[in-house]
DNA sequence: TTGAAAGCGCTAACAC
DNA sequence: GTGTTAGCGCTTTCAA
């Protein structure tokens, strides 16, 4: 193995010439940078992360505690942890995975063992059981999701209120009078995540404040349930002319099982989605959504770790809400005049 | 922060004592072993995993390079990636998570600055450039998948050249004669991804085995894809009455539009296919189906690099292919009395 | 069964 | 602008 002090002999420098080229924390001559980076390429030398670690109490490592549990759709965990990745490693840092099922265990260990520097957790609770230990930690982290008290913590979401408004906004502007929301499965609700409970607020809100009628409606994640819940809102609110999905699996089922009873979509039931754009944009019928930018999530809870790891940075906002981007699509349009 | 030497002292021993009380690498009395331990536990003592891997080239984590490229189900990497963390946490390691991106360059570096003491790729191509690269490297590894020249490297995956056969076989045994395979999307051929071809090679050779007519059909991961795959195949093979589906993504689709084609499954069609069994078995129709078992893969992967990693153990078996496994469920039946 | 001590390879304070 | 060197906290020989 190629060391720092083969590097520094090769290059007829000491090692902490070569230690500085390399993180260029003290200014070096133009004429030794270029013989140190020489002998470094010459030699394939590569720097132990161990004794990094060791000697700057930096690992320059990541934890990522990842969501598993159901009614949590899998490709918008996937691409939260690739955007995660990717932007942790253009800040030089890589991610170690962890699994919900580790739980505040899994975080302390990898904490207190200086495994990582920092962490992210995802799919946070209301009242998620990981904060105390979170802010008695001595590594800073950043939560994707709003807890019930975020007082000292520091969040990132999509403004999950703002989008269940957006919603209905879109759909009283198209002249719609009675508006469902088709939500997430029932443990969702239970588990009293944050972001789902949000959607409802900001709909209800909306949509009381527009003077329409309005329902909600947690829903399975199968086909099977989609169809069901189709049918109950159509006996429910005969006058149902506009629908909010917040169900990435039961997105299509649901358009399938609104067809199948009779109702064209957007001809007789507009329908809006809090979705990811790329599902949203290949249904048979391009569905009108509000995004849910995974990509972006994931890019701001690694700046916003960077920052704070940064020891001479100025403080991070606690709450970072990503304002509703809504895309009209082919799923949505003005209501029909009635009886026409 | 708690060391060693702390606990030592707590403890009235020396530091050595207190590490191989932590390995089990040298025989401890019993009532040693027990001050040891109160203290450690007193104390809040965490061995730096920095330290411990700089003395010992030892990090215990893992390297998992994950693909996210189009094509393949994500689903499927997730489950995967759940099992090999669980896994790895079983055998005392953490995974470090790495994009296909990365690259070449990635493993290298994890590699080489002695990050991670073992690598787990997927997704493995029939000639995969990465494949000089891992045989080179000093770390072990283990490919979830199988390359063209696979000598000298650890593989594990379904058989599924198997699979397409055992698909086939129960197709032929229900009395079927003319059977197609709706397959990956056209890009996963393209690069030659092992598994697909081989799911083809299985299926074409017992067709051909069982003087079967039989025709292959890559399929892009959409509804509308399915679509148009079902009437293809309707128009080309009017004497259909088996199909083999291998793309997670349009299994349900693809039903769908046979049945909407006047096609009742399994009455006029039966359908098996190559697919997690969770999927399979829910669906409308559930399906009869090979299972893709990504968590015992997971399993496996873990398990043949930790005895890779254990210097004194016997070498590990180079490949390891997992038989199928055929659930029957709905979707298959006795092919229908000719003209009946 | 235990202890002493020499590293592991790097960083960063200190000195020039 | 560069060199010297004392650790970082642990593992593992070597010695008892």
């Amino acid at each position: 193995m190629v060391k720092i002090t083969d590097v520094a002999r090769h290059a007829g420098v000491s090692p902490s010439t070569v230690s500085y080229a390399l993180s260029g924390k003290r200014p070096i001559s133009e004429e030794t940078r270029r013989r140190v980076e020489d002998s470094i390429r010459e030699l394939g030398y590569r720097p132990h992360a161990g004794a990094r670690a060791l000697a700057s109490s930096r690992s320059n490592v990541l934890a990522l505690v990842a969501p598993l549990r159901t009614g949590i759709h899998v490709p918008v965990v996937m691409q939260f942890a690739v955007s995660v990745v990717t932007t942790a490693r253009r800040h030089d840092h890589d991610v170690l995975l962890l699994t919900q099922e580790e739980g505040e265990d899994g975080l302390r260990r990898v904490a207190d063992t200086a495994l990582v520097d920092a962490l992210i957790v995802m799919d946070v609770q209301l009242h998620d059981p990981r904060l105390p230990l979170l802010r008695d930690l001595d590594r800073p982290s950043v939560l994707i999701g709003f807890p019930a008290e975020p007082d000292g913590m520091t969040c990132v979401d999509l403004d999950f209120r703002a989008a269940g408004e957006r919603c209905v906004e879109h759909l009283a502007r198209l002249g719609h009078r009675t508006v469902a929301l088709v939500g997430s499965p029932p443990e969702v609700y239970v588990r009293r995540t944050a972001f789902a409970q949000r959607v409802v607020q900001g709909f209800t809100g909306a949509a009381d404040r527009a003077g329409m009628a309005s329902s909600v409606h947690p829903c399975e994640a199968s086909p099977a349930a989609a169809r069901r819940a189709a049918e109950r809102l159509l006996r429910e609110q005969p006058a149902l002319t506009g629908v909010v999905v917040h169900n990435e699996a039961v997105l299509e089922p649901l358009i399938d099982a609104f067809e199948q009873l009779g109702l064209r979509v957007p001809g007789d039931l507009s329908v809006t989605a809090i979705c990811p754009d790329e599902l949203a944009a290949s249904l048979r019928v391009p569905v009108t959504s509000v995004a849910l930018p995974s990509a972006e999530l994931g890019e701001r809870a690694v700046g916003l770790l960077m920052r704070k790891l940064d020891a001479g940075g100025e403080p991070v906002p606690g709450a970072t809400l990503l304002p509703p981007r809504l895309t009209e699509r082919a799923s949505t349009a003005p209501r029909a005049a009635p009886g026409a």
